[in-house]
DNA sequence: AGCCTTTGACCAGCG
DNA sequence: TCGCTGGTCAAAGGC
């Protein structure tokens, strides 16, 4: 993998300085995920299959990936760099349609600015509305909705 | 040298 | 009570 995912927009993780309180609002309304800068990953070795995640604009790390046989889907497990956050991300795409059938599911809730906010303008729009949604389930892809595929 | 990514194994919960 | 699935943690390798 030379040039793939990470260092997306490591923006040198200086998004930070609200959050001093583990306040959290009791449930916001969702709002719509911002885009930034799509990362893609998984297909590098040269199989075609490329897999294309929207950014949100914060960071994550990949801790588990598996094959999930009830939907015949692959799932991978991210979790927010911060350890103040306990927000975690979960990846579901077809392993022959990656960018086809990408389902993103968002757990828990962002206590930080985005990184992609302090470290560039583009994400700053995307991070102030990152920043508003916290326990919402974003369904990506052609799903369109809550579709059992 | 440090950090991130990937794979495997183990544990827990539910049917 | 047993089996299966989902989820998480740990270790190793590569950049």
């Amino acid at each position: 993998m030379a040039s793939n995912s990470q260092t997306t927009t490591t923006g040198a993780g200086g998004g930070r300085g609200q959050g001093d309180d583990e306040e959290q609002t009791p449930t916001p309304p969702p709002a719509p995920p911002p885009e930034t800068a799509p990362s893609t990953i998984g297909g590098g070795g040269g199989d075609g299959v490329q897999l294309v995640m929207p950014e949100d604009g914060y960071e994550w790390k990949k801790y588990g990936q598996k094959f999930i046989k009830n939907i015949q889907k692959n799932r991978s497990y991210f979790r927010c760099r911060d350890q103040r956050c306990g927000a975690k991300k979960k990846v579901e795409w077809h392993p022959h349609d990656p960018g086809l059938n990408l389902r993103v599911v968002y757990d828990g809730a962002h206590h930080h600015g985005s990184p992609s906010s302090a470290a560039g303008e583009g994400g700053a729009s995307a991070a102030a509305a990152a920043n508003q949604y916290d326990l919402s389930t974003q369904y990506f892809g052609g799903a369109g909705g809550p579709r059992s595929q």
